[in-house]
DNA sequence: GGAATAGTGTCTTTAAGACACTATCAA
DNA sequence: TTGATAGTGTCTTAAAGACACTATTCC
């Protein structure tokens, strides 16, 4: 109770970024290549230590983010993940860092050329598998992020963060599929979305050409809460049926 | 990126604490009297720095929590919430706050009396209404809390947390009333927490006597997401009707 | 006309919401 | 037997899942 007692210990404070994408229809996670002393050579989340006079956490990650990407602020969601800060998580000491989770649109190049170091859009998969090593505890916060853009997407219109300012059902549905990893019923996904008032509404201008008929466009709605909400289908067989915990 | 150019800005770490229970069928939210510098006097949520040592966050809450509490680490749940960073939150200075959630069951007495700080139960509508005024940004963490915790029980079995070990079925529909702040009926919460699979299990000894009929006694089950969901029903009318948002 | 993509309708099953009575105990 | 609390069954409606065909454009 006594807080003042001892003197409390400073700690240093890192934001640090998921930054999802869709890239040819899967799951992207954006990650650059250290540069410095810890874990050099390595991929890492983009992140860095918080300004010195002073800077909100959220202007720092969206400075990041604007330094890794060629995104403006307006165009993207970002938003608190977690913290993460076990004592040994940092060899540099004492570093704790506040995780973000930032959804972008596909972007129009592959990634601006960044002054030092170099970022690149790794398949989500290669990265929630262990086959990229990451540094720090960083493949466990991309992991934490993208379980919560899956379970997010159920329940918000945060899909949309995923396409641009107009988009198509169908491409809709592919951010769904990307993010979930499972396939989706056309029929039913057109119905569900629909019946979400609010999710998304039509573009007067609804066409486009990709050598079929014609998609109708449509732009984000109003309401950020879904209902009733797309629920993510349960893959078949869940549960650690390592001995039998089912019922 | 280049991170280490300039040095970093340390911060102090505290943890905050919102500690919820059920006392006389109604939510209420631990508060302490600060008797210190800033907001002297004033009600605010447990917690305090980090330790010396290298201290975790997430020990640095349980111990917090045990301070407060008369409560050990087992028969509470516990978990990270959000961080609070705005700069000018703490007149002291860049003091960042790492708030958890806490949930337990009704405690044997009133509030263990600690040392210097007197703690007390404030029901959780006095406090979100803004009826008790409380210190630093305490208001939007303990608001936060509660939200989370309110959607939190539609998913998860985490209103379990709430009753003790063995509980009766009357007693878990208390707790969805008191934290949702509805009325629910019997017969279909009956229906519903017995269709979630895991959520309760009977205990062999099934009864207790209250005046009336004994009630079978129930504990927590393995699972802790619930399939189907117990979802908060939507009260009469929602958004902003100020000028005609609806469809 | 054929390839390619967009869009829709129906049936079945599951779960939600509304609703009122029976069961068991203590005094 | 009465008061008090515990426990249950049915009907209606909403939404999910499965499923196959029609529509529009470009070539």
């Amino acid at each position: 109770m006594q807080h003042d007692a001892w003197s409390p210990t400073p700690v240093l404070l890192t934001v640090d970024l998921v930054i999802l994408t869709l890239r040819d229809s899967r799951l992207h996670i954006l990650l650059v290549k250290r540069g410095e002393d810890p874990f050099q050579g390595m991929l890492a989340l983009p992140g860095g230590f918080l300004n010195h006079d002073g800077e909100e956490i959220l202007d720092a990650a969206h400075r990041e983010l604007a330094e890794e990407t060629a995104l403006t602020s307006d165009c993207v969601h970002l938003e608190q993940l977690a913290v993460y800060g076990e004592a040994s998580r940092d060899p540099r000491g004492r570093v704790v860092s506040v995780a973000h989770l930032a959804i972008a649109p596909e972007l129009p190049d592959p990634v601006a050329g960044t002054d030092a170091t170099d970022a690149a859009w790794i398949p989500a998969e290669t990265v929630l598998s262990g086959k990229a090593a990451l540094a720090f505890d960083h493949r466990r916060i991309a992991t934490d992020g993208v379980e919560h853009a899956r379970t997010k997407l159920e329940f918000s219109s945060l899909a949309t963060a995923f396409c641009g300012e107009e988009f198509t059902i169908a491409g809709l549905q592919q951010v769904y599929e990307a993010v979930w990893g499972t396939r989706l019923d056309t029929r039913n996904f057109y119905r569900k979305v629909q019946a979400a008032k609010g999710f998304i509404i039509p573009a007067g201008t609804d066409r486009r050409s990709t050598g079929g008929r014609p998609a109708r466009l449509y732009r984000a709605g109003p309401k950020t809460v879904l209902f009733p909400p797309l629920i993510r289908p349960t893959p078949p067989a869940e549960e650690e049926n390592t001995k039998g915990e089912e019922e």
